[in-house]
DNA sequence: GGTAGACCTGGACGC
DNA sequence: GCGTCCAGGTCTACC
């Protein structure tokens, strides 16, 4: 099966997908050179598929294995658009960038999008396993979440992300001895029940229209979820008044303006105050001068 | 509201 | 091969 997306212009989709290190996450896979972006994806009605998306005129072109019922190619046309952001409108951040030579870029470049996974539970579980570890460790722990719980497509045996309802038929400890999660089983583990047994409506957050405060009180209502990583949430939501403020984001910003020294949270925030809701936009985005 | 210390893993390093 | 140190956000207790 072959469709084509169309997204709203300017869209680059090299650049909607290396917008973080998101498509570096397992069952994300980038062919660079070729410009794929492979994702095994559980659709709603079981069927594990392996979806592979590149750009193509005026949008992306989506290719898959396998016979799929007309529900399910909606269900997929739909994952992609979210996944990819092809809906979005950046006209008012691109406005307000305009006469910040650091932000010249983002117009040209189509920056804006953050790659996301199809569902919230995946996107949240993904954050929380990039808190208080380097990269390599998320990546692992991410690969054995996959490994241990996931579904398999048959044709390749690649694996799904796996479903609340699979974690949840675990345990804690699993989590701790076979993930490798450390002190955050039982924070994945209770997100998963409370996903699962329907106490969390997670996936609504995706669509809600509560103010971003509102909607920040409810995600650092997870436990393992604090203010970095509701940050980050945020800006996978569409929302880009907070910055995720990391150990990263305090080096850029301690080399940007304060000379390689120390600085706080609360100085990374006040450099982009005025940026008020593209404030993650804009920091995310910087032309920044510390490249590590 | 601010701060200190514990929570874990795995890589780097010294012996 | 073994032991020690370190990096990385969140949570809890305490002031």
């Amino acid at each position: 099966m072959e469709l084509t997306l169309l997204a709203r212009q300017p869209f680059i989709f090299h650049h909607a997908v290396r917008s973080h290190g998101w498509y570096q996450l397992a069952p994300f896979e980038y062919d660079e050179q070729a410009g794929v972006l492979h994702y095994v994806l559980r659709l709603g009605s079981g069927k594990v598929r392996e979806l592979r998306l590149n750009a193509a005129p005026g949008g992306v072109k989506l290719e898959t294995g396998g016979k799929l019922t007309r529900a399910e190619v909606a269900e997929l046309e739909q994952k992609v658009t979210w996944m990819l952001g092809l809906e979005m409108d950046f006209t008012d951040f691109y406005a307000a960038a305009r006469g910040e030579p650091k932000l010249a870029h983002v117009t040209e470049k189509a920056y804006g999008r953050v790659l996301r996974s199809p569902t919230l539970f995946e996107d949240v579980l993904k954050t929380i396993l990039t808190t208080n570890t380097l990269w390599a460790a998320t990546k692992r722990m991410n690969l054995n979440l996959i490994e241990a719980y996931g579904e398999p497509e048959p044709a390749s045996g690649k694996k799904a992300f796996p479903t609340p309802a699979a974690i949840a038929a675990g345990s804690p400890e699993a989590l701790r001895e076979t993930v490798r999660v450390g002190y955050r089983a039982p924070s994945i583990y209770e997100l998963a029940e409370r996903v699962a047994s329907g106490e969390m409506p997670l996936e609504a957050l995706k669509t809600s229209h509560l103010p971003t405060l509102e909607l920040r009180k409810e995600l650092l209502k997870i436990k393992g979820v604090g203010p970095y990583a509701a940050a980050n949430l945020l800006m996978i939501l569409g929302r880009s008044d907070f910055i995720p403020v990391d150990s990263w984001a305090l080096k850029i910003v301690s080399h940007e303006w304060h000379g390689g020294e120390p600085v706080t949270p609360a100085q990374v925030e006040a450099h982009f105050e005025k940026w008020g809701n593209f404030k993650g936009l804009a920091f995310w985005f910087w032309d920044w001068s510390y490249q590590g």
